[in-house]
DNA sequence: TTGACAAACGGAGACATCTCCATTTAATAT
DNA sequence: ATATTAAATGGAGATGTCTCCGTTTGTCAA
């Protein structure tokens, strides 16, 4: 029948979950005692007693692995900027932006080194497009840069904007600010909006 | 003698010299032949003649090798930025910075493989400090946004907005720019200028 | 049950980066 | 010339990413 056959499609294997729990849990392991960049694919795979290949088409590099791991805070981030939104109507897009950027730093903190495997993975793969996560914050800040400029002339601008603000937000830039040049988390949230909504 | 052991240290050995040489030019052959991206330092060293570990022996990656093969166009970099600045004394300080980063863009583009290979193993093998292209554009370009800012009493956020232009202008936001958006050099430049100089 | 089938598996191996070190070799001093 | 010596060499191999494909194994239908 249709339906027995879709849902043999959409639903998981029992092996197959049972592995995906297994190599959650062993990642997950290994990053908190060794950190996410000291711990190889190899590693996880051996640790998890399964192989390679196994590891492979489940995740098809350790960013989509790290991504899995953090998917949930992922949601609890938009849920957050949603919430944010209904609270704050009222203000001006740009304090509503420096309220997301913070919400998002806030996020980047907690998550420092699994949003770092994802970004170092997605440089490494070369992918023409940000992940659905940049994507998606992509969008918002573009919507308010949209409002912030929809008193000048110049509406064309937003994408661009957008798309320098995520990239300062970038792990390699925020990271640098962080550890090299000692900024704390507000202050880089200062420095940027200073320089961006002016 | 001290004068002969000297000389002895300071001198490249003969056959260390032609190996450099023939380094230099198979890397840059096969390089324009498959793109820099393509090419491995396993294919160098096997077209060079060499082993592996000579090539690694001079080159501890991919991305000081370009470099090498980019030097003089570097120098050449400065001295137009030197005469830019010496032709250009009694302008802003805005207009000069829009100016040298006229420059790099126009380098940017004429050496963007080779850049972005530099950059990209930068990134991959953790560097805690810039290259040094990155930190003598770096200290120019602070030096210009302390006068910019000279007016205003903060002079503390130059270091910052210097850091965040030089993110901006990075190959892989740059190239996204240009490729994926698909922005011309000058669209960018104006947006950035835009941006960074308010 | 059982048969069929697609998904899942696992490990060999292709390639890449990079290190180590026994051996070679060019430049200098004698 | 020859000995000395430190730089240079090269290739084996450690480690890592990722693919390919023959084999196994759940799942569903009959």
């Amino acid at each position: 029948m249709e339906d027995g056959k879709l849902t043999y499609m959409r639903t998981e294997r029992r092996d197959a979950a049972k592995n995906r729990q297994r190599i959650l849990d062993t990642a997950l392991m290994l990053f908190e005692q060794h950190g996410v960049e000291q711990v190889s694919m190899n590693q996880i795979a051996i640790e998890a007693g399964i192989g390679p290949g196994t590891l492979y088409r489940r995740y098809r590099n350790k960013g989509e692995l790290c991504l899995d791991l953090i998917k949930d805070n992922v949601v609890l981030l938009f849920e957050d900027i949603d919430m944010y939104f209904e609270q704050n109507q009222s203000e001006p897009p740009s304090l509503r932006l420096k309220g997301i950027l913070s919400l998002f730093i806030r996020f980047r903190e907690n998550k420092a080194q699994l949003l770092k495997g994802v970004e170092d993975s997605e440089v490494t793969n070369r992918k023409k497009s940000r992940s659905p996560l940049y994507d998606e914050l992509n969008q918002i800040i573009v919507n308010l840069f949209n409002e912030i400029n929809a008193e000048k002339e110049s509406q064309k601008n937003s994408v661009f904007q957008a798309d320098m603000l995520l990239t300062v937000l970038k792990s390699d830039s925020y990271l640098f600010q962080r550890e090299i040049r000692g900024y704390t988390p507000e202050e880089i949230l200062e420095q940027i909006c200073e320089i961006f909504i002016s």
